[in-house]
DNA sequence: GCATTACCCTGAAAGC
DNA sequence: TGCTTTCAGGGTAATG
């Protein structure tokens, strides 16, 4: 499950061997991503246009094209993307091909279709659907100990929910929130206003510790995830609690207790937050 | 405004 | 062993 550290090693792969590529022509398979792809469009933008950029905000990566236009994709819950050479196999559930040349590929795979590939020209992109609801990028220097504090405050949801909506923090997904709040100390049914400023602040440097960290480890492979060139990450060996309900907490070694909230597994140790 | 539920989808795991 | 059912989850929309 692409969450920000995986999508950053993604955006990382991508760029040495994308950006200054000349894309030939490109191929859907007709299927329903979490939207319609607009083959159209996004043929007429990218053929014969080179790649200029790739960015990453949030979970979405931006392509950028010299034409004008950036692809705005999602990897959802399985997607990859992938070089191939072009004469390599097609795997099942790739849904769009984009021929570069220099005989190679990029192929979005996405077995469960909860992904996004949009195309927009690069002034109407902040303002997409995808962009527009998007919160500060948490690596970003608008992400600040008084933003999420006042953010925090202005709610009255319960932690976890709070961290999970892109519209507060773009990026962090169900593995991250999980191991944020366990740095920080703090409880996931945590009422957000009724955090002080000094734990906003922990919680603020715990973020940007569990992201920074498993960036330096290429991300989180639990399921499916690998990087641009099919490579896997190791963070799965430095997390605290995610997946480990049962299993002895690795500071206090309580047992790692799981709930269920807003339908998403949540993993946290009773004793260590509060 | 917030919580809950359902939906999209497939593959892995669990259950029988 | 093999078939069927359940579950996982990011984002969105409908409902309470």
């Amino acid at each position: 499950m692409p969450e920000l550290p995986e999508v950053e090693s993604v955006a990382r792969s991508l760029r040495p061997r994308l950006v200054g590529r000349r894309v030939l022509s490109i191929e859907t398979s007709g299927l329903k991503l979490r939207r319609p792809i607009d083959r159209k469009r996004l043929e007429r933008s990218c053929t014969g246009a080179t790649f200029d950029a790739v960015r990453r905000i949030g979970k979405y990566l931006l392509l950028e094209l010299s034409s004008g236009a950036v692809i705005v994709t999602h990897l959802g819950m399985s997607g990859q993307l992938v070089f191939a050479q072009r004469s390599a196999e097609r795997r099942p559930h790739t849904h769009a091909l984009f021929h570069l040349d220099g005989e190679l590929d990029l192929r979005y795979v996405d077995p469960r279709r909860f992904g996004v590939i949009s195309i927009y020209d690069s002034k109407e992109a902040p303002r997409s659907p995808e962009l527009s609801v998007l919160g500060p990028d948490p690596l970003e220097d608008a992400f600040t100990v008084d933003y999420l504090y006042q953010a925090l405050r202005e709610s009255k949801r319960d932690l976890k929910s709070f961290l999970m909506d892109q519209g507060h923090i773009a990026g962090l997904g169900n593995i991250y929130v999980s191991e944020a709040m366990f740095h920080a100390g703090i409880s996931p049914r945590r009422r957000t206003n009724r955090i002080t400023r000094e734990r906003a602040a922990r919680l603020h440097g715990a973020i940007r510790h569990v992201l920074t960290t498993s960036i330096a480890n290429r991300g989180t492979s639990f399921s499916d995830y690998v990087d641009a060139d099919g490579e896997l990450g190791s963070n799965q060996d430095a997390l605290f609690v995610y997946g480990r309900e049962g299993e002895p907490c690795r500071r206090c070694k309580s047992l790692i207790r799981r709930v269920v909230q807003g339908a998403r597994s949540t993993f946290f140790c009773l004793s260590c937050q509060r």
